[in-house]
DNA sequence: CTGAAAGCGCTTACAG
DNA sequence: CTGAAAGCGCTTACAG
């Protein structure tokens, strides 16, 4: 019912009111402006911007006296307004094509994480490195929005037309791949192979000798450096991983499925399988109870990722733990402080849970 | 290798070449600005600022060679000069509390596929709705970036606290949720009455009769109305749903787990039980399994949600399907087109599976 | 139907 | 160490 005039009008129409306002708030309050500032305080508005932008030529006494009377008022920078003058806004975009909605939140939050309490905001960019427009669309998205910055998760991380691109456009960025691609400062490394090898280790350990692998698309590079680190481990302990065992999956449940449904079928059938993610060892554990299987007593699984699914499967699954939060926030830092971040919590490492047993005896 | 100087530096240092800037692009194009294109138009940029707005006072004759010439030049302008001057950014924020990867990601699909094309960007901005300082931080938050728009999934749409900020700060909004809390152009309904219905009936009809219900946490407005059209499909097949076979979860496994130990250790025990959703469902499977009890043999569950762990169990889970994608899209519609949009697709519906079956003979 | 002027809230480039 | 002027690329308010 704000609608209601309160007051017979004046010859001269009121301020237009804003349409939603409520009542309550009469007459909204402006926001106080760089101007009011430097007016308050005595000194120009270039004075207040140094001081804004951490300018290291500002007297003691006036940078105090500013930063005093800004903490007063509240005042904030209007990141469009800077955003116009630096011909750079305020946006970190995180572009990625990995589908998988935990490994994307996970991303986010540790982005997010990262960039609280600065001006930065984080925009979100879906994209499909297979569609022929995708590097122009991505040119236009980055030089339109004048990015401050770009996070590149794999495999989109691993796009050298895209990194290309934002070079051309100056568009600073921090790709996050399994093994190094570029300049220290603009790469978080993952190392998968260190998964990879924890994985056969543990399998070896409990004494499996006919071990598979059932990988991602060989097109990405995490597939590679996971099977690499694996067969290592498998070669240190005498295990041969033939080419036979390996079998190429996608990433996804169906995958995982077809490629365990194979695995099971063969004599000797192996007795344990390291899947390259979670989703394939799912797929895994459908064709094992397909085939009247057992786990861990028929087979042991060992997945990859850590997700939550991996704990609701039966029975929870052993798996590879990735800190990706962890990683997307110390990518995000690096993109932000434009160096390398010193970080040790980044590597990948095994979680025992109950997929995975000694194998029976035959 | 680029740093390397090409020829002698004159006596005027050269324009300051951009740190990333790759040698092939020797002088970056400047893109076109509205000058640019009301110069080579024959026009004042007052013009093309019409054209560019659609205002619909302008000949036509002129709008057709503006237009022309905006295509040839691949002008677009600048969203932040745009956000500036209209004291309005192009980003539309979801603000979310949700903690389900697979809900937020489904979520932020839909609005991004709604914004496709447009002017707009989507930025992700999770919250707490408990802390001391929730509203203070979405005040300034929406403050700050002057954003065009937030969209609201529950619970935090269920919030009216926000919303009176959101009203104040002349932000629009959508809020989606399980009931109209709103006037109809600001909310998508999400019906979930329904969805607790199709549950109530499906189990009914399989022959059940005692029947349970693992809830959320009650003080979302969505577990009142699954309950209650739970109960009414069970009252419509002459079913009692007494108090003490509803127990209060939280939309987690853990309590989806607890809540099912207590449930199997009833006398009697109930043939078949609703959860509030998949997860909890999962959670009830496990409990099942501790009791050795074999689903839907011993027990019928149905869940809500149809997330993608629904598919890993075993029983998969028959379920209510969300289609949250598609909710998301209609929401992020109406907050462009400031107007209610028309939407079938946007209705909960009962997906059934192995989960559920007629109950054992006693 | 069209345009010149002023302004959005900042920063850069240049002086002093 | 500090500031006046010009400009970032648009739109609003006002004329005509």
């Amino acid at each position: 019912m704000p609608s209601r005039p309160k007051q017979p009008s004046r010859s001269k129409p009121a301020v237009k009111a804003r349409s939603t306002a409520t009542p309550s708030a009469a007459k909204a309050k402006r926001r106080p402006t760089i101007n009011d500032i430097a007016r308050m305080s005595g000194v120009s508005k270039k004075t207040v911007s140094r001081i804004i932008n951490d300018s290291p030529v500002v007297n003691e006494e006036t940078r105090a006296k500013v930063k005093r009377i800004i903490a007063e008022t509240g005042y904030v920078p209007d990141p469009q307004a800077r955003g116009l003058a630096f011909r750079k806004s305020f946006l970190i975009a995180m572009i990625y094509d990995n589908p998988s909605p935990e490994y994307i939140v996970s991303m986010q939050k540790g982005i997010l994480s990262a960039i609280e309490g600065t001006s930065f905001q984080l925009v979100v960019r879906p994209c499909d490195r297979t569609k022929p427009t995708f590097l122009s669309d991505m040119r236009s998205f980055v030089e339109r929005q004048r990015l401050f910055g770009v996070l590149l998760p794999p495999s989109v991380s691993e796009d050298e037309g895209l990194v290309k691109v934002l070079r051309e456009l100056n568009c600073d960025y921090v790709r996050i791949a399994s093994v190094s691609l570029d300049k220290p400062e603009v790469m978080l490394v993952t190392n998968d192979h260190i998964g990879g090898y924890e994985a056969g280790q543990h399998l070896a350990e409990q004494g499996h000798k006919i071990i598979a692998h059932v990988s991602g698309l060989k097109s990405f590079r995490s597939v590679h450096e996971r099977r690499r680190g694996f067969a290592r481990a498998l070669a240190e302990n005498g295990i041969d991983l033939p080419e036979k065992l390996v079998l190429e999956g996608a990433y996804t449940f169906e995958s995982g499925l077809a490629c365990g449904e194979k695995l099971l079928a063969m004599k000797p059938r192996p007795t344990a399988v390291f899947a390259g993610n979670d989703e394939m060892a799912a797929g895994i554990y459908r064709a094992a109870r397909n085939h009247g299987l057992e786990i861990p007593r028929d087979l042991s699984v060992v997945g990859y990722d850590d997700n939550p699914t991996s704990l609701r499967l039966w029975p929870p699954l052993t798996t590879i733990r990735i800190p990706t939060e962890n990683n997307a926030r110390m990518a995000a830092t690096m993109l932000i402080k434009k160096a390398p971040v010193p970080h040790d919590d980044t590597l990948p490492s095994l979680v025992v849970r109950e997929s995975t047993a000694k194998p029976a005896k035959s």
